[in-house]
Formats: structure tokens, sequence, C-alpha cells
DNA sequence: TGCATAAGTTTTTTT
DNA sequence: AACTTATGCA
């Protein structure tokens, strides 16, 4: 096996840290006395509570260099865990580069899931699974479980298999097996809930593998159950690291427990009021009971910000002061004091995204007093995603270039996961699982009844589908065109799968990195016994990138997008050539569906500055120059639901969203709300967030909505912010109400360029040309008085009163 | 079986 | 409003 054998690790570390010790520690100068207390107080529990923008990645790297350079402890005696896969890869770049070389051979280092991947292939079998288990999608999760419920006579409708899924993933985030799920929840799922979970899990079993919440829970199975696998990773384990602690579950908090409990050399970084994702099971208590968990802890705060001006961290902390049960920090900044936060409402969303679109226009060049921002400096960050829709329809409008972090995930596409589930059929034949997607992917006229067939098959034989398939075709129970094509695929498959294996034992070939991470070789090991297998040196022989172009041709999958006529259809095809190019990443297949499975991060490297747009959660451990705020709105922001599912647990969690957003801001903070929005297609008005009369007044600047108390942009301030965040009551509102009547669409920028030009009723033709501020580019179809019928190129066609259009090549940006 | 149309549902956040 | 899923028909 690997590096855990290695018996003179005790013995060298002595030896190395005195001779280590001389070595200069320059690391440590850059940091401040609380960093440094964090770094180099390297035994016993340690909790680094470090609020937004205090140097904790910094501090977390500094430690881990630490540990190495006074040979405290070998690279593979660390174990770091992070949450995202981004947040490890950069962790390993950093400790690179103060180490001043590639920080090589730190194989624990990682994501939670990823390192338990790793675990469970080494000790799988004690769960009852093979070493190659699969992981499953939430596609793939989401078939079985609706098998199971309708095979349980369960009225899916009334109740999903969305609904279990959900409860499912709640249980195993708590640790729990079906057998130790809690009587209380007995009744969940219309009572049949914990059946359905046993056997879900023993169908996981059946096919040989897992969904995401069983990594960490086989493993904490695993590690209650084998003192003898336990002990040797506690052994192993000398220091543990753990980032975004207040975001781990119960699971994952069980996992670290056990392995601490040998060394109790564990750091845990995380900050209590960014704690934002309850609703997937973690568990704020857990940084909250640090102390009492780990007796003897040593709690070191984090508390000087370097990231944002005073201004901002006033009123981050103002909002967040409204929390219960902290553990409290204050954050403090020698910066500058800058600019107040800027507070601006708005009719409807719509004039939200209008203003914001304008305001980041002016930014760019300087405005209101303010040094110029780039458009990368500027981030959006919103509550929900249905909230980008405003932005990227009004950013197109106006060609301003965007883009949206976090959106739909390459291997989240359903082109993509087609793709996958064919090579995931050649890798492994008995995934039935891969063989249900993509029977009747492309059409091979392989309705309900021949699938039923197959799974008749399949089951009276007990074989997996492609073998039930195989039967099927040749008992002659499926005949016709669509027994041709069934036919046709499984010796498809079979011929790829033999392929796939000579090309596995070509071996010699180095493992590439993909974005800078290294493929992780300990697990090639599950192949070197075929890789010894001698082979006929005439025999052809694919690559496995050449292979997979030649699954996805002979499959037809490739002629099916081709022949597609939707817009979508060229982007899927390059979604795909993109798939087969990082494929050469990777040594084969195999490897390059483990990595996927873990990968959920999409890195977009496209060229040019962009504003981003994100949501509140994809921007927690980001920062930018200038930062919008949009939606602040009762009900949207703090989200209702979460109000109704989670009461004032659910109103803190979203407080701290708030606090996170805030606290992304370096020096410009904008917050809107807008009094008007459309919800599933239906007017609604909302009252301003009560975040934002948690504002503290002295911090806050309300900007006026131009055309609002006159134009030109001009700041006012209103005596009592109160009164604006009570906007319906105020005069003011009042006034915006009528006048926003009287102007329709109207808008800003329009006005002054659109000098009321009566004569453009005449100046339009039939056929011509026209932009419309709200609707974007369109012809002419028809003119009547003064409005004119428009066929816009998005919006459909629309009559909109002649002064609001302009010739197509008079466009006001 | 597969397509077109109708009905019903959604919008919180994701490793 | 936009999307998915169910239903009826060719």
């Amino acid at each position: 096996m690997s590096s855990f054998d290695d018996s003179d690790a005790f013995e060298s570390a002595s030896l190395s840290a005195r001779a280590m010790a001389a070595r200069p520690m320059p690391y440590l100068d850059d940091l401040n006395s609380a960093q440094r207390e964090a770094v180099e107080r390297l035994d016993g529990p340690v909790l680094m509570l470090a609020g937004a923008g205090t140097g904790k990645t910094k501090a977390l790297t500094a430690r881990i260099v630490h540990l190495l350079n006074t040979g405290t402890a070998r690279p593979n005696e660390i174990l770091a865990v992070t949450f995202t896969n981004k947040a490890a890869r950069e962790m390993k770049n950093r400790v690179g580069r103060m180490l001043g070389q590639p920080a090589e051979g730190m194989p624990w280092l990682g994501t939670f899931h990823s390192i338990c991947v790793k675990l469970l292939r080494r000790h799988a079998e004690l769960v009852d699974l093979k070493s190659n288990f699969t992981i499953l999608d939430t596609d793939d999760q989401l078939r079985l479980l609706k098998q199971l419920v309708q095979a349980a006579g369960i009225d899916d409708k009334r109740w999903p298999a969305r609904m279990l899924s959900g409860i499912i993933d709640d249980w195993k985030n708590r640790a729990l097996t079906p057998d130790k799920v809690p009587a209380a929840d007995a009744g969940a799922y219309n009572h049949k809930g914990v059946e359905l979970y046993a056997q879900y899990q023993r169908r996981l079993i059946e096919l040989n593998a897992v969904d995401f919440g069983d990594l960490l829970l086989h493993m904490v199975t695993i590690f209650q159950a084998h003192e003898d696998v336990l002990a040797q990773y506690q052994r192993w384990f000398r220091y543990i690291l753990v980032d975004e602690y207040q975001d781990t579950n119960v699971a994952q908090y069980l996992w670290l427990r056990l392995l601490a409990a040998g060394h109790r050399n564990i750091c845990c970084v995380g900050d209590d009021d960014q704690s934002i994702y309850g609703w997937r099971g973690a568990e704020v208590g857990n940084i909250l009971r640090f102390e009492k968990d780990f007796p003897g802890a040593h709690v070191v705060r984090l508390e000087q910000n370097y990231r944002s001006t005073p201004h901002i961290l006033a009123a981050a902390s103002g909002v967040i002061r409204g929390n219960q049960g902290r553990l409290g920090k204050e954050l403090w900044t020698e910066a500058e004091e800058g600019e107040k936060v800027r507070l601006i409402g708005h009719w409807d969303g719509e004039e939200e995204a209008r203003w914001i679109g304008e305001e980041i226009d002016a930014m760019q060049g300087g405005t209101r007093g303010m040094r110029a921002y780039s458009l990368d400096e500027m981030a959006i960050l919103v509550r929900a995603s249905h909230q980008m829709r405003a932005f990227e329809d009004r950013f197109l409008t106006i060609g301003l270039p965007y883009k949206v972090i976090g959106g739909p995930r390459f291997y989240e596409r359903m082109e993509i996961r087609d793709a996958m589930a064919y090579f995931r059929l050649v890798v492994s034949p008995e995934d039935d699982l891969a063989f249900e997607r993509i029977v009747n992917t492309p059409k091979r006229g392989l309705g309900d009844k021949a699938q039923q067939t197959i799974q008749m098959t399949a089951r009276a034989n007990g074989v997996p589908l492609v073998e039930g398939a195989r039967i099927a075709v040749e008992e002659g129970t499926i005949k016709g065109k669509g027994g041709g094509a069934l036919r046709e695929l499984i010796e498809g498959l079979a011929r790829w799968r033999a392929v796939a294996k000579s090309e596995l034992t070509l071996g010699g070939r180095r493992p590439r990195s993909l974005l800078g991470e290294e493929y992780d070789a300990s697990f090639r090991q599950d192949n070197d016994d075929e890789a010894v297998i001698e082979r006929d040196s005439n025999e052809l022989r694919y690559d496995h990138v050449e292979l997979a172009q030649i699954i996805l041709d002979e499959s037809g999958y490739t002629a099916m997008w081709q022949n597609d006529k939707t817009p979508e259809a060229p982007g899927r095809l390059e979604n795909l050539k993109e798939l087969v190019n990082q494929l050469d990443n990777f040594e084969n297949l195999q490897g390059f569906l483990e990595h996927v499975s873990l990968i959920m991060d999409n890195e977009q490297s496209e060229e040019g500055a962009k504003v981003s747009i994100m949501t509140l959660h994809a921007a927690k451990g980001l920062e930018f120059p200038a930062v919008f705020l949009p939606g602040w709105e009762d009900g949207l922001f703090p989200s209702q639901r979460s109000m109704d599912e989670s009461g004032l647990k659910g109103l803190e969690e979203e407080r701290r969203l708030a606090y996170v957003g805030i606290t992304r801001a370096e020096e410009v903070c904008t917050i809107s709300f807008a009094a008007n929005r459309r919800v599933f297609g239906q007017w609604q008005n909302a009252l301003p967030s009560r975040f934002i009369d948690e504002l503290p007044e002295d911090h806050v600047e309300v900007l006026t909505p131009p055309g609002l108390y006159g134009s030109g942009g001009v700041a006012s301030t209103i005596d009592s912010r109160v009164a604006e965040a009570n906007v319906y009551n105020s005069p003011g509102w009042k006034r915006l109400q009528a006048r926003q009547g009287e102007r329709g669409l109207s808008q800003p920028k329009e006005s002054r360029n659109t000098v009321i030009d009566l004569t453009a009723v005449a100046s339009f033709t039939t056929g011509e040309r026209v932009f419309h501020q709200k609707f974007g580019y369109g012809a002419v179809t028809g003119i009547e008085g003064d409005k004119v019928e428009v066929d816009f190129d998005k919006a459909g066609t629309k009559k909109v009163v002649a002064r609001f259009l302009s010739a197509k090549d008079d466009v006001p940006f």
C-alpha cells in the first residue's frame, strides 16, 4: 500500500526537527500577532475564529508550512480538509509558493469528499462495496428513488421522489444509517421514509454505487465499527486542519472527531457569522461547541480586517449584531474611511437592473467622486439565482459584458451526462443507471415497453441490464427496428469495452494534471495487475481520447445533436468536444470518471473584463472592490421560505448571508431594493428588507434614483433613513409612483437623449430596425397614431409609444 | 413509439 | 414567464 507503511516517520521527524529548526521562517514575518499565534500554536486543539477578510487562508497555509518547515510533521501526515476543490487548490498553491517549491506529497489535502473517496476505496469491502464503486450523480439518484417509490405503490405526485431524496440526504448529513433514524422521523414521507431509505441503500450496494452523502456516512460507519482501521488513521494523521469549520455537518463533525481523537492536534478555522449552509445540514453548533468538544482548546480570534473600509465593516457589524448566540468578534481596520454604504430604492426590478447597469457603466469612468472601476472589479450578488435574469437581460440589451459565476455547471449539462453515461457503461457494464439513461438516447425505438422487457429479462436471470438486453435480443423478445438498434448498441458497448481494456493496459503514460491539480496516483494501483498483462503489439489500439470520440460517434450520439435544429445544438456539440479534450488530461476513462464525479466547480476562463453576477452563497470567500446587493426586500431577502421553514434560525442564517454579502466589498457597497417585482409571472409588491433597517445610519448614504427627486443623479441624503426605508408612506415614494405612472417605462438616460420628439412618429416606417430601452432591437410592423407596433427580436410583438423608440443607429449607448 | 399540445409547477442556496 | 411532465393523438 502507500505511504502508511513508512515506519520510520517518528524517528526521522524528531531528527529533522532539530535540523530544520535552524531554517529561516520568513513566512512568519508578515503575519499580525493573532495570525502568528494561530500559526505557531501547533499542538492541541486550536479554534481559529477568523472574521471576513482577516487573512485566514494566509494563516492556514502558513501553519502548514510551519509544520513542514520545523519538521514537526511530514507532508503526508497532515490532513487538511476544505469544502471546495477551489479552496483545496488554492491552499496547495499557496503552500507551494510559501515553501518555494511545489507542494507535492500532500496527499491528504483536499475536500471532505475527495479524501473520503480515497479512504473508502481502500476499505470498501467493510461496507460491502467493491473498491471500484461508482459515485452517482443526482439524476441517477433520483431515477433510482423514483423506481423504489413507484414499486412501493406510492403516488409519486403527492410524494415526489425529490422530497424523499432531500429527506435521505438530511439523514445522511446527520450520519444516520437506516437503523439509526430516530423514531421521531418515522412519519417522514408518508411513513415509508425509513423503509425506502433502507431499500435505497441496499440497492446502491447491489449497484456497487454510492451517492454523495454516502462518502462520509460509510467512512463514519467504518471508523465506528472497526477500531483497528480507525486507530491506524488516528496514528497517521498527526495534524489535522479544517477550513470553514462552521459549514461542517454532523457526519463531517463525527468523522473529524474520530480522527482527531488520537493526537488531538486539530486546528479548525471558521467564522460562525458566515455559516450559511444550514439548509444542507451544516451545524453552526459545531463551531459554537468547539471548546466543549475539545477541552483545553485554544481560541484565537482574527479580527483585523484587510479587505474593507470602516464604513463597510460598520454596516456589516450593525447587521450581524442582530443575531443571538454568536461567539462574538468585532472586525476593525486601519483602512481609510472611504465611501459610505450606498442605499437606493427602485420602482421595480427592471428599473433596478437598469440603474445598476448604468451605474456600472458610469463607474467605469469614475463617478460621484469615486475612482474608476474596471468591470472585473465589480460584482452583483443576488439572493436567489432567478434574480440574475433581470441583469442578464438588461446587460445583453446594453451590451455590458458580464459573467455568471457558479451557473449551470459543465458536468451537469444534459449532453455531458449522457456522454458520461456511455463512458461509465463502457468502464462498468453493470452500471444499470447509466444504461437506463442512454438506451434510448439517441432514439432507438426503445420505448417503455421494450425497456420493461429488458428489466424483466435482467431480473429473471439475475444479471445487469446490458446483459438482460443481450439475452432479450438473443431470444427474440425484442424484435424489429428497436431490436436491431439494441443489438447494435450492445455490440458497440462490447467492442468499446474491449478497446478500453487494451487501452488500460498500455500503462506507461504519466498522469497529467488538470487545472494544476495532480491526478491522484494512489488509486491507479487498482489497475496495476492488469497493467502487467502483455499485449500483442500488432493489436489495434486507441488511446482513451480517441476511444471517447469513437464511442460518441458510433453510438450515434454526436449525430443526434448534429441533426438537431434547435439553437442549443451547436453549443452542445462544442461542450462534447470540450469534454473529449478534457479527457486528454487523464490517464484513462476510469480516472476521468472519478475526477468528474467530485468536481463541481466550473472554471470558466473567458477573455476580457466582465462584471460578475453570482449568488451570495457563491460569493463566499471572494472579494470585489465594488459590490452591488440588489433585491433587499422582505420575502426575497430574507427569503420567505427560509423563514417559514426554519423560523428564527432561518432568519439568522439570512442575516449571516447579508453579512457575507456586505463584507465581500472592499471599497464600495451598494444595496438596493425594488417596490415591485414579478414573481411567477405575477406582479407583487414588497417592503424593503428588514436588514435595511439594521444598517447603522451613520454609515449609510441614501442615493436618489435619478428622476425621483430631480435628475442628474446627485446624491442627496434624506434626513431619516428609516423614512426612506419605509418608502410607502413617504412623500417621496408617492411622488415616485405618480411620476412613474405618467412616465410609463421611460428612464432617465433616455429622457436626456430622446428630447421628446413628436416628429418621431412620422419618422418610423414599416420594416425599419429600431431600438427600445426595455425590449431591445426589433423591426417596425405597423404604426397607429403615436403607437408603433414592433416585432422585437427577443420580446416578441409589442405596441409601444413612439417616443421610446430610437432608430437603430441612434442607440443611446 | 413519438410527437404535439395541455397542464401543472416552480424559484434559495450545492459539496 | 419558463420550464417540466402528463396526455392524447397520429
